[in-house]
DNA sequence: TAAAATCCATACGCAACCGTATGGAGCCTC
DNA sequence: GAGGCTCCATACGGTTGCGTATGGATTTTA
């Protein structure tokens, strides 16, 4: 009866999965750790022996947040050459839908005591900085380049937002695809106009 | 002796505006009762006196959120008739970073009950709504103005979610001027390119 | 197998909130 | 000026979560 239902003795790792579990849905301060016992049939006694206290738990767990999601992400982004196709390839993983998706929300909840807003600067200027470095690849000037990635986040996050409190207003699973198009078209678009209007 | 600091007889109107401000900092899961009292200097009998419960006085000043920051910026940009100058006056409103400003945060914190989700919804769908019909006025298709409607207002969306949880990538105030214009130019730009790149 | 090290369950105290119950102040009216 | 209405303070019970204390179970080591 060594099945991974059975009562077996807990890790580290463990509770950290679990806390990247709760983190998908209630951002950071969705971390606790008395639902987590529940959540993993077992008692507060087994997280105070693995972690400190909760800070500790949070603090490892937005650690592997990092290498998970960002690290990670820009690696396998980066397996595509042209800076084109990797932004839509970046646009089409940041869009996905998936309300377990752990990323978004630890930026979206608004308490955040220092430590956290610490990594959360820290991984928000990479991110931002990779689009703003495929933007010059392909001939935007620095400065644009990075006002065109900050709206590109921006956006991201935003939208994020939406897929959790009104997914009524968000194109349809199809239509997706088309939204994508447009984000990545204006983002490179050479702004030669300034045309009369309506 | 009636003046304002005294201890005067609460209205409902007062407990609204705290709840307003309280709603500016932790979204709709910080307004509290028992936090209210104390920082308008009274006790629960007060507020019990003036609402059902908690949830009744959610509802009310959502109410009235959607009332200021929606109706009535509507109101103040059509001021304005040149749908280019609308946007631009829009934008400048949504990127004023004032942290006491109530408006993200509802949307931003990721709780939500019903109640909530239906106001968010539909203040959501007027306001996309609003920007898609200025870029139609500007020649921009209807689809395609949808598009970009979406992608300006989760900008805005996630752009307030940094001001709280990562300002420091963001552009500095004298900048924000500049960002505003790239945001204004890309979102009215035609896509005349599929140039070729680096 | 006995001792030691790991790991966990239970019980406790503490704090923050919600909502209710109850007993008033203060004012209004007749 | 007595009774009634409006508004509020205090006290209480219930819930959820954090962190500690303590003993017991299980595995490892000697």
């Amino acid at each position: 009866m060594t099945t991974a239902g059975s009562a077996r003795r807990l890790s580290r790792d463990d509770w950290l999965d679990a806390a990247m579990t709760a983190m998908a849905h209630g951002g950071v301060r969705g971390i606790r750790v008395e639902p987590l016992a529940k959540a993993m049939r077992t008692s507060k006694g087994s997280f105070y022996w693995h972690f400190r206290d909760r800070a500790d738990l949070v603090r490892a767990t937005l650690e592997r947040w990092e290498q998970l999601e960002t690290d990670r992400v820009i690696e396998v982004v980066e397996s595509t050459t042209h800076p084109r196709e990797r932004l839509r390839r970046l646009l089409a993983i940041a869009h996905r839908q998936d309300p377990e998706r752990p990323d978004p929300s630890v930026a979206l909840t608004g308490d955040h005591d220092d430590p956290v807003r610490v990594v959360l600067e820290r991984v928000t200027a990479r991110r931002i900085g990779f689009v703003a470095e495929q933007l010059m690849a392909l001939g935007i000037a620095p400065e644009e380049a990075a006002r065109r990635a900050t709206l590109a986040y921006t956006s991201y996050l935003g939208y994020a937002a939406l897929v959790r409190s009104a997914p009524g207003v968000l194109p349809a699973d199809q239509a997706v695809r088309r939204y994508i198009e447009t984000v990545l078209t204006v983002l490179v678009s050479t702004t030669t106009e300034h045309r009369r209007d309506g």
